[in-house]
DNA sequence: TTCAGCCTACCTACCTGTAGGTAGGGCGTC
DNA sequence: GACGCCCTACCTACAGGTAGGTAGGCTGAA
């Protein structure tokens, strides 16, 4: 692993620890052992850096779905491995979602990252939704005559819930994810 | 309003805009034309101004809930009255729930006001989980066997929904509040 | 009434340590 | 020599905070 992408391995830990505005150029130079103006060398400015951890979170999203759809034996099976991916650091290591982490920070970031995340926010929905789809069509779920807004409502309280989680334990996150599974198939 | 109430109020404005840490005593002074230390002053360490925001946004919540119980004509129009009052300042000043502002900088938020976080995460938790309970009492929901979760559910899906409106419009909003709605109708 | 003491609310000046960034240079490899 | 990748040294502008001070108002005692 070069450096390069070094500075975005720990960038991403700490996009998803302190958030985009969280951490800087500083911290990334003592974390690797290099100085400030070498991150520099490779990341001009922070936007670049914000972009390149756009395309990390894009692959990682992409290649998790892809190991969803491989290993789900349902649809439902589909949506609990994402729950569980997004659990699998959060209370362990105090990690939110890359996505989550972009949106707090929404306000201050350059135009062309908001592009980005908007780009990444519609991947993750357009996947849900197909999912959603395609389990009301196998009679998993109950009919829904907006598949978007459920995957919205799925999507949301699974981030919301892991937020929480952080501070009030996993026990909130079960519950949410649990009232949710009844919701759409009773 | 005093000097004091004047920097709350302020505050609070930016908590909902920027995050706990993304104003600074500067940002106070040159709002309200004092200095840095006449801030400190009021409030001499971060923290303390924090702890306010913190019983201000307490003070938001009840006073909210007080007016929603006041008003609601059904136990689904409280919670909608709640929807809405989130929504009012969302989509055209690109303000955040203040809840949702400190949890996205839970892991740099001294201790004292992460616990009095989970005080105001409890407060909102309580109340919703009671008028859905009561609804559910009164036939206008479906039962459930654990109002909290399902409180869980709505909070997380409106405040998500908030978020993400900030970046794809308000349509996504409406999408997934009525997607929870007919969940918990039919 | 006067005055000392105290309080509140502000000020100037200063501190350490960044945060994002710039400019010029060195070194190893091909 | 060219280039990638690092370096030192520096810049402006903070961010949270400290120390010492001033000004005006209030209160109680002489």
């Amino acid at each position: 692993m070069n450096t390069k992408q070094q500075i975005v391995a720990y960038s991403a830990d700490m996009l998803r620890t302190r958030g985009f505005n969280g951490f800087s150029y500083l911290d990334i130079s003592r974390e690797l052992g290099i100085t400030k103006a070498s991150v520099h060398h490779h990341f001009p400015k922070k936007q670049d850096l914000g972009l390149a951890l756009c395309e990390w979170t894009e692959e990682w999203l992409v290649q998790g779905f892809k190991h969803f759809e491989e290993h789900g034996i349902s649809e439902w099976d589909k949506l609990q491995r994402y729950a569980r991916a997004a659990t699998k650091h959060c209370l362990s290591e105090q990690m939110m979602c890359p996505i989550s982490a972009l949106h707090g920070d929404l306000n201050k970031l350059p135009l062309e990252m908001q592009q980005a995340l908007q780009v990444l926010d519609n991947i993750e929905l357009d996947w849900v939704s197909r999912v959603l789809q395609a389990g009301i069509d196998a009679g998993e779920f109950k009919a829904a005559d907006d598949p978007r807004g459920l995957a919205s409502v799925f999507i949301f309280s699974c981030k919301g819930a892991l937020y929480y989680a952080r501070l009030h334990g996993k026990e909130l996150f079960h519950q949410t994810m649990q009232q949710f599974e009844k919701l759409i198939k009773e």
